[in-house]
DNA sequence: CTAATTCCTGAATC
DNA sequence: AGATTCAGGAATT
């Protein structure tokens, strides 16, 4: 089923920034297509100009997806307020944030922790490969296989062993863990309910999803836009441009909430929109 | 409340 | 080539 969607005038879109920026995992770039698989969906995506050619989903799907019905022109307009961020949008202009299945997300930060981003890549292809839904393939290219991101159900037989054999390492424990939770039939409906700070506190009751997981959850695949992940990037980012310096290796935890704060109030409700183009200029902002 | 240490993988460096 | 060092979050002490 091809499809083409035309993009208007006032729907900018990036799709290399948006799909490249590191928010979700399970894309690739080959022969000038996005290659990815969205929850049972394996799609590919080329963007010219406005035009935007799908295959293996209809437009609603992608649409929705890549958040498209949200007025990005308003809401960059919205956190622009300084010149730091004013160069990180120019850089950008057009990357949005996805809507992500929720589980799909939250197993794929956990698998996040303390790492970076080719490994996670990694964990998540073994974890779909060992366990998710084959996709049969008439969008697919020739002889390339796809993988469903597994449902909770299907991973309940896996053991910590198997998550070992992901790679997942000490997040083993974790994911069996958050398997089990998010296996209840009203985990994802009752979350979904939560206003932005109570979803995160719920979040963070998992085991080995802490403050940054829990907000990267929380704006990925929950659609809190007002979140404001702070990973080691954005600490150093914010310390450079918006706060004094701090000369500790590690982030506490106080410090942590201090940046995540200030982000807020700084760049209000889009607030995680701010974050993902401060880190997506991040080499542009922290070169000496 | 803060600081230090440990967990594991993968890549870079010695 | 094999060993050491380091980056990257969260939990525990």
């Amino acid at each position: 089923m091809p499809e083409t969607i035309q993009l208007e005038r006032d729907e900018p879109l990036d799709l290399d920034a948006t799909l490249g920026c590191g928010q979700a995992f399970r894309w690739r770039k080959r022969l000038g297509w996005w290659e990815g698989v969205v929850g049972a969906r394996a799609l590919r995506l080329r963007q010219d100009g406005h035009r935007l050619d799908v295959r293996g989903a209809d437009e609603a799907f992608v649409r929705h997806y890549l958040a498209l019905d949200q007025d990005l022109e308003a809401i960059l307009s919205s956190i622009d307020c300084d010149a730091v961020i004013h160069a990180a949008i120019e850089a950008s202009y057009g990357l949005r944030i996805l809507r992500q299945p929720l589980f799909e997300c939250l197993i794929s930060y956990l698998c996040a922790t303390n790492t970076n981003i080719p490994a996670v890549q990694r964990r998540v292809e073994e974890i779909t490969v060992r366990f998710g839904r084959r996709i049969s393939g008439d969008d697919l290219p020739a002889s390339s296989e796809a993988y469903a991101f597994p449902t909770p159900g299907a991973l309940r037989a896996a053991t910590g062993e198997d998550f070992r054999a992901c790679r997942l390492g000490y997040r083993a424990a974790y994911a069996e863990d958050a398997v089990m939770a998010c296996d209840e039939p009203c985990w994802e409906g009752c979350i979904r309910k939560l206003p932005y700070e109570d979803g995160r506190q719920a979040l963070m009751a998992f085991h080995g999803i802490g403050p940054k997981a829990a907000d990267c959850i929380a704006l990925f695949g929950l659609g809190h836009l007002e979140a404001f992940p702070v990973d080691l990037w954005i600490r150093r980012i914010m310390i450079r441009h918006y706060l004094d310096g701090s000369g500790r290796k590690t982030m506490t935890p106080a410090e942590y909430e201090e940046i995540r704060q200030f982000g807020r109030s700084r760049f209000g409700l889009y607030a995680g929109y701010a974050q993902e183009y401060l880190y997506s200029a991040r080499a542009l902002l922290c070169s000496e």
